[in-house]
DNA sequence: GTAACTGCAAAATATTTGCATCCTT
DNA sequence: AAGGATGCAAATATTTTGCAGTTAC
């Protein structure tokens, strides 16, 4: 398990207070956040503007990768080890809990390969899966 | 080939000069639109607020689905046949070019099941492609 | 010291809501 | 005629931008 500080210096970012919580939160969290989520878990003393600017950055070096959802809203998780700047490694399925809302990063079922039909060059895919969590089975 | 009357009428939509001129905005589209895409090709006169809720009821009466994006845009294109209200059946995979950013339903394309860890139950599956389609790729 | 990050203000965009009016059935 | 759909106004929410001050290296 790495620490904020080491994900910030090994990702060549300068190491700011913003950036050092900002990181916390998703270390601590399970699962992925919403730009809104952020926003209320950090001390109100941190502006949204910041936020917005960190989570970019973030995004672009691949400290954190971003998951579509239907909702308009974009949510957020810690890229594992193997993510690079530019180049993100998040190939994992992405599962969406429908009573908890909670989004999880499947990190150990990868994104199966389709065959797609002649002349489409796939270079990415997503996929994510709704249902019910281990938390929220019944 | 349905016609935007016909498909109003079979998902017990009111038939309305706003929403036929929606619907065949769709129709005419190969491809998925978004929110704004939808607004600039309606002639001026019409109501931002309009849009929301058509394309809402839309979705609500399984005549369009969504498509999650990454960048805080939601797509919408029309369901095939096979889509009820209420409960969509569009587990068809995504493709989104890089090069012409259109996104395309390739509905012969299903989303494949992956295994879960234990305990997770799901009931739907998006996937989302990215790469070169059809008309860009060199 | 310099470049990069941050906060603040403000603009631009996007989305939602209430209500009166008009249209569809 | 009744219920639903629309337009308008306005409230909310979200995202982006510029700039001046501050901080990291």
């Amino acid at each position: 398990m790495q620490t904020n500080i080491e994900i910030l210096r090994k990702n060549k970012l300068s190491i700011t207070q913003g950036r050092l919580v900002i990181l916390d939160i998703f270390l601590q969290t399970e699962g992925a956040l919403a730009h809104a989520d952020i926003e209320k878990k950090l001390s109100s003393n941190f502006d949204r503007v910041t936020v917005y600017r960190t989570l970019q950055s973030f995004v672009e070096k691949g400290v954190i990768h971003q998951i579509p959802t239907t909702d308009n809203t974009i949510l957020y998780a810690l890229c594992k080890e193997n993510c690079e700047a530019g180049h993100h490694h998040d190939e994992h399925v992405h599962f969406v809990c429908v009573e908890c809302e909670q989004t999880t990063c499947l990190e150990n079922v990868i994104v199966p390969k389709v065959k797609l039909p002649r002349g489409f060059k796939p270079f990415q895919a997503a996929m994510i899966v709704k249902g019910h969590c281990v938390s929220c089975k019944y």
